[in-house]
DNA sequence: GTCTTTATTTAGGTAAGGCTAAATTAGTTT
DNA sequence: AAACTAATTTAGCCTTACCTAAATAAAGAC
């Protein structure tokens, strides 16, 4: 009978999951800066985190953290539920795909396996939520295969967009409006050297992107 | 920009709503019951409640607590998500009856307004939950125009079940299995003036119901 | 009118999960 | 090696929301 874990808890192992790279802790400061907390609060729950039976995290004085197996299996689950949830309120509940993610934050604490079960059906069993992240099943997550940026891209490639890592609204309202949404083809047109403009088309439509938007999609090369 | 309620102030204006009849106060204890919390933790928070601005409850010591304005405007809007809830739950995810209340119960307290909108939509703007309790609409709520107990009939009377009062798990599948849920027409074959059960036909079965049942369900008279 | 019961409140304590300010450590410079 | 800097931790404090045990008040019994 494994005990629930706090709203908080879920949020600090999302956290390190997306901020520890293998082998490689998430440090204080990082998570501080990611989930907007002061870095001395993040001590505080380090040591709590890790001083549960099972500890959830890993924790070396002034070295960060990584998850431990438990960590990671609940941090999995609770990711889970997150893209889940996006999937659900974007296709099922017809949200923007800039309102699913603030959304999905405060469901993902709350929703039970049930619920969690039944949207899983309801949608198909889906692998990808809306920004094309992979949704973890079973404690397994599809590597990412897509990890090139459209930025690093020159005329005349052709791709197809993968998965859009943008938290920001304004951004996100810009992408859906232009669909440059994952599975979107797009061919490189040009390239600015002196800006880093890249000018792409989209069925035909020419756009032009600057770095900050090119930055955020990752393409699969075609 | 009112800050958001947290989860347990909700579940006290949501207790003290349910437990305040026109008039009276819900008492400290009554309250420290239906919440399975101790009723010293429930003076502390309805002093708590009472003194913030604007204040959420009238309270006066040693004579239990009513909602103000705000209050019950506050109390409404987590019933009707509540409601809603269990209604979307029910009817939109194919959770079973007895399943819904618990999930609403959690869910309740996450959902935002968008979120709420959207459900309502869906669900063609329901006035009543799968247990027949009206779902409150711009702080208004529907009174309650069914109060008459199935206990209460004899035969050869015949109602139609408007609303099923009962929390247990056990009960609830026992009256889904039975069919015997609101929008039900039923008809009174037989009462035993020794134990109270009534015989009763429903799409011409019968079934004797004991009045642990029976006084659970609310019905008006055809 | 005093006694007893029951409801309620006060007092004092705990655990989470935040904060700031001050101390410490590690890593770079000079 | 001494000094500066950036990252991190400690210390001390706050709020919320719960707890138990002891004090008090109100209501009914005798």
């Amino acid at each position: 009978m494994k005990k629930k874990l706090s709203h908080a808890s879920e949020d600090y192992l999302k956290a390190i999951y997306t901020l520890s790279a293998d082998g490689f802790s998430a440090s204080t400061n990082n998570l501080a800066a990611h989930l907007n907390i002061a870095p001395a609060s993040v001590t505080g729950m380090l040591q709590r985190l890790a001083s549960l039976s099972p500890p959830l995290v890993n924790y070396r004085k002034r070295h960060g953290a990584t998850l431990t197996d438990t960590g990671e299996k609940a941090a999995l689950k609770v990711i889970r539920r997150h893209r889940l949830l996006e999937t659900y309120l974007h296709k099922s509940l017809g949200f923007s795909w800039d309102e699913v993610h603030a959304e999905a934050c405060e469901l993902e604490h709350a929703v039970s396996d049930r619920f969690e079960a039944r949207i899983d059906e309801v949608l198909g069993h889906p692998t990808h939520d809306p920004h094309g992240d992979p949704i973890p099943n079973l404690g397994l997550v599809m590597p990412q295969e897509a990890d090139i940026r459209l930025s690093t891209l020159r005329p005349p490639q052709k791709a197809i967009i993968q998965r859009v890592d943008a938290e920001d609204g304004k951004l996100l309202r810009y992408l859906e409006e232009k669909s440059l949404l994952p599975g979107t083809k797009l061919e490189i047109r040009a390239f600015s050297p002196i800006d880093g403009n890249l000018t792409i088309a989209v069925d035909g439509k020419k756009m032009v992107l600057g770095s900050a938007v090119t930055c955020h999609i990752f393409i699969e090369e075609i």
